[in-house]
RNA sequence: GGGCGCUUAGCUCAGUUGGUUAGAGCGCGUGCUUCACACGCACGAGGUCGCAGGUUCGAGUCCUGCAGUGCCCACCA
């Protein structure tokens, strides 16, 4: 191939070309292996795209989950795993609902107009033709996911499992139907579950009401509300039968203000005599605890609003009014009658609806509900018992792990769950009325049945559709064939991982937990088939998943939530046009620290587009000696490609004959260890920063640097020579699969390029992961790399000091023991070349005295140079240097001098200490030397 | 009302169980068309780790209080 690359690179003319490949030819497909197949001996990781809505545009939450995904995805898979990655799309109820009615509102059109069959087809018709762009902007990012297993939430073989599910759930008792309250928003006309309500904060008004007592002129009580209009369904008065102010009272009836009815007082410990007047309305059809009262006290319910948020027939006066129109018409009426006692400042938490911001109104209907604390009719562990169990256990573990907490905390106090919707999109609920109204039989069933069991009357539908969230909480089982295909699950349930935001670990991850726990209870995964480390120490196998990693939330860069309407929003996509998919990959994964946001910032992702522009033109400088060397006879890139394996692990034919070629690969070999660890602590943000130290810091500015001489040929032996090539593309083709995981396409496209149409496996993705190998440490050479590396950098900064013209060769003088003395000798042509020295001579003396020096506890080095130090300068710098040698010094001395640290601390401190001790004193005597001398 | 985080260089953030000299990127300063790279190279400046106490031989790290800041949960009017 021709290596003429261009000077800078370019992610564009190569990311969608990869991209397209990598899907083309099905590279990440993991397809089902039989039973004692080679396939079904590897072990097995699984994890779960938390499906993105769609209705759903790319957004950097997105891309940061993914990109995270991908990392852990690709890792596993070039460490030999059978990797399956399995992605899809969400039907997302209201959410897609609301956009098609939208679209139907420019065209003036309504969905009841359309009528229920037309309009789902019509969304119908909107997924095939909208739904599949977000995970066209998946493809972009290199997402390695196994394309011929997508599955959408409203397939066929979906919704069956979730018929099955919910047949099941009601046979056992779990799932049931009643007319409670439930919180309803008036803009959606729909019910929705605890979790949908966001409750905030709000300066309101606590309204004082008298009540007269019936029957009496003068008495009354006065009740306070912050929801003055829904006093129009009051049942009730309650008063606590302690509190002394109300004792005359009980027994006796009060007049409903507006309504004229009369209206019992009740004694309930819902009222609370420290809060108030101690009287509560009860208005059992419009308040949760209100209901509870009343059914405690079999009070009427009166429904006073409709299910849009207007007042019905049952609000006398005021039906027909809005909401909170009806609110100020009562407030005027009451105060005008003088029964408006008081109105007080006072925080109200107010419930808004999650999709629209609509306030929410406590509303009784009649629902479907899953029972989550029951206990199941043989005894079995409630729904909830189950999850919370299955963390409490570490049979599920959180990253980070103080959401374990958080998860038991809810699980701990959950209520019921509302699971029927008033939408039209969604999965029906499988329940059949008997239009017979002496009949009134339910049919619960997987099928449509024909006719009434029981009277062999007309069955009519539940019209109501199930939550969005019944449906994803079972996906990872049902993407996997369940009921019907157990080879699936076998295979690779549980998912060994999931990844996701923490706004859904109640929405979504909890309910996996309960849904999984509860039907995969029992299950075994085939024990053929091995998981990935950790195994042995779970061995429940009905959890949907091991492990939860929660990541952060992505801000722009001044930490601030991104939104619409702020028009902070950063299109991920667009980031990518400017910097590509890699540096915008890389910063997502190095900024992700457990706990913290990431608040994003494109300065940042240049940095990393710099960074895929060094290791660019790395390969530049590499394919051009390359091809010089070929061109001379001495070297070609096949004697590197015949040896190469497909599965080498670390860098095999690798030939340490020099000090650099022995540091290069022990740093290898450490930073793979390094990485392998960070990611299996899911710390992304160590991991992308060891592969980025080691390549720029390491490989790019020192190995290549001492390596140029040798690829140059200088030292006329080719078999040397050609070491030096074998060696420096082995590093780096081990360092491009370092970085795969996270430049998924820089690395292809170069690692491509170094086999040259005959690479040992279709793509980068599918070779071996360099793995860690604590035993190709060389901590001799790793030691005297950094005396090399102090001494040039010593000599760098000397000449800088001395002002000597960068070209300027400078003679230098250098004082070492016997050890430091040799290893530098034999690496002469590095210090002279990297320092622009020329003239390296050894002295016998010490050379504190002289000028142009530099001090370190293994050598000291002066640069010959005649240009006069600013005598000043270096006065200041020796006496800045000194006080700070003494205050340490004074530290150390203070410390090795107190008896209790001296029989407390690990011997190795103490042991560091002296040592440390014995360095500053010579250190300080040089440092004392040179500024005598300056006299 | 309950719970959970965060505060380290000008900015954005690392800093694992308390242990020898607190790090990175960006930004800043100086010098470089050094035959891979100016998306670069070299060198450098910059921090009493929010404040006040405490525990300890030893605290950025543990405890208490305070201040600032962010988030989650919540059917008491």
């Amino acid at each position: 191939m021709p290596h003429e690359l261009p000077k800078a690179y370019d992610p564009s003319a190569i990311e969608a070309r990869w991209a397209e490949y990598w899907v083309r030819e099905k590279l990440f497909a993991a397809p089902t292996p039989s039973p004692g197949s080679p396939e079904s001996q590897q072990p097995v990781f699984t994890l779960l795209l938390p499906p993105p809505n769609v209705t759903g545009r790319l957004h950097m939450g997105h891309m940061l989950n993914q990109t995270q995904m991908d990392i852990i995805v690709r890792w596993h898979r070039m460490r030999g795993f059978l990797t399956l990655w399995l992605p899809g799309t969400d039907h997302a109820g209201i959410a897609t609902q609301m956009m098609v009615e939208r679209q139907l509102a420019k065209e003036g059109k309504n969905r009841r107009g359309l009528g229920r069959e037309a309009f789902v087809e019509r969304v119908w018709e909107w997924r095939r033709e909208y739904g599949g762009a977000i995970l066209g902007q998946m493809k972009r990012l290199g997402a390695s996911v196994d394309w011929s297993r997508e599955y959408f939430t409203m397939d066929e073989n979906l919704s069956r499992a979730v018929r099955e599910v919910f047949v099941r759930l009601y046979e056992e008792g779990l799932i049931y139907r009643g007319k409670y309250i439930v919180n309803w928003c008036p803009r959606c006309g729909t019910a929705i579950s605890d979790l949908e309500v966001k409750h905030q904060e709000t300066p309101g008004k606590l309204y004082e009401i008298r009540y007269p007592v019936s029957g009496s002129k003068k008495e009354f009580i006065t009740v306070a509300t912050t929801r003055p209009e829904t006093m129009l369904g009051d049942t009730a008065v309650a008063v606590n039968g302690a509190d002394q102010r109300y004792q005359h009272l009980h027994g006796k009836k009060l007049l409903l203000p507006l309504m004229d009815r009369e209206i019992p007082i009740i004694l309930d410990e819902l009222a609370n005599p420290e809060f108030g007047t101690g009287a509560v309305k009860v208005t059992p059809a419009h308040d949760a605890n209100d209901f509870q009262a009343g059914l405690r006290h079999n009070l009427p319910q009166i429904v006073v609003m409709d299910e849009r948020g207007f007042m019905n027939e049952n609000a006398g006066a005021y039906a027909g009014l809005e909401r909170f129109e009806a609110r100020e018409a009562v407030l005027q009426d009451l105060r005008s009658q003088g029964l408006l006692a008081g109105e007080k400042d006072y925080v109200v938490p107010i419930g808004k609806c999650d999709r629209c911001r609509t306030i929410v109104e406590p509303r009784l209907s009649t629902q479907w509900f899953m029972a989550m604390t029951k206990p199941g009719r043989d005894g079995s562990p409630s729904l909830a018992q189950r999850a919370g169990d299955a963390v409490k256990s570490g049979e599920i573990r959180f990253t980070p792990e103080n959401n374990t907490r958080i998860f038991l905390q809810w699980m701990e106090n959950i209520y019921d769950w509302c699971i029927s919707r008033q939408l039209w999109w969604g999965h029906r609920i499988p329940a059949w009325y008997c239009g017979n109204a002496k009949c009134g039989e339910i049919v619960v069933a997987r099928e449509t049945p024909a006719k009434c069991p029981q009277c062999g009357g007309r069955l009519e539908q539940d019209t109501d559709v199930l939550d969005t969230w019944f449906s994803s909480g079972l996906l990872p089982f049902t993407t996997l064939g369940w009921p019907e295909n157990t080879r699936d699950l076998d295979v690779f349930y549980p998912n060994w991982l999931m990844i996701t935001g923490g706004d859904i670990l109640f929405f979504w991850v909890a309910r996996m937990i309960m849904f999984g726990c509860h039907f995969m209870h029992g299950h075994e995964q085939d024990r053929g088939i091995k998981q990935a480390s950790g195994f042995a120490a779970r061995k429940d196998d009905s959890v949907p998943f091991r492990e939860v990693y929660i990541h952060a939330l992505v801000r722009d860069a001044e930490r601030q939530k991104m939104s619409k309407t702020k028009g902070n929003v950063l299109d991920p996509i667009e980031v990518i046009e400017q910097y590509g998919t890699d540096a915008t990959r890389f910063t997502l994964a190095a900024m992700a620290s457990p706990g913290t946001d990431i608040a994003f910032n494109p300065k940042r992702t240049e940095g990393y587009r710099a960074f895929a522009n060094k290791i660019w033109n790395a390969a530049r400088f590499i394919f051009m000696n390359v091809d010089r060397a070929q061109q001379a006879g001495v070297w070609s890139l096949k004697d590197f490609q015949n040896s190469a394996g497909e599965r080498a692990r670390g860098v095999s034919g690798f030939q340490p004959s020099n000090l650099e070629d022995r540091w290069i690969l022990s740093r290898f070999n450490a930073v793979a260890a390094e990485v392998h660890s960070a990611l299996e602590t899911y710390r992304f943000d160590e991991a992308a920063n060891r592969v980025y130290d080691f390549f720029w810091g390491e490989f790019c500015d020192w190995y290549v640097e001492l390596m140029k001489p040798r690829l140059a040929g200088e030292s006329g032996d080719n078999a040397a020579t050609r070491v030096a090539f074998g060696n420096i593309v082995r590093v780096f083709e081990g360092a491009l699969r370092l970085l795969h995981p996270f430049m998924p396409f820089i690395t292809e496209e170069i690692w491509q390029a170094i086999y040259d149409g005959k690479p040992p496996a279709k793509s980068i993705a599918l070779v071996e992961y360099p793995a860690a190998d604590p035993g190709q440490r060389d901590l001799d050479a790793e030691t005297e790399m950094a005396i090399l590396q102090d001494l040039i950098v010593s000599v760098r900064n000397l000449r800088a000091e001395l002002e000597v013209e960068t070209r300027q060769r400078v003679p230098i003088q250098i004082h070492a023991v016997d050890g430091v003395r040799q290893m530098i000798e034999h690496n002469r042509g590095a210090v002279e070349r990297l320092a622009t020295v020329e003239g390296l001579e050894f002295v016998e003396t010490s050379l504190a005295k002289a000028g142009g020096v530099r001090t370190t506890s293994r050598f000291e080095v002066r640069v010959v140079f005649e240009k006069k130090i600013d005598i000043g300068a270096e006065r200041a710098r020796l006496q800045k240097e000194l006080e700070g040698l003494e205050r340490e010094m004074e530290n150390k001395r203070r410390q090795l001098g107190n008896e209790s640290f001296l029989q407390k601390a690990p011997p190795h401190v103490v042991e560091g200490l002296r040592k440390r001790l014995a360095e500053l004193e010579v250190l300080r005597e040089k440092a004392s030397t040179a500024l005598h001398a300056l006299g």
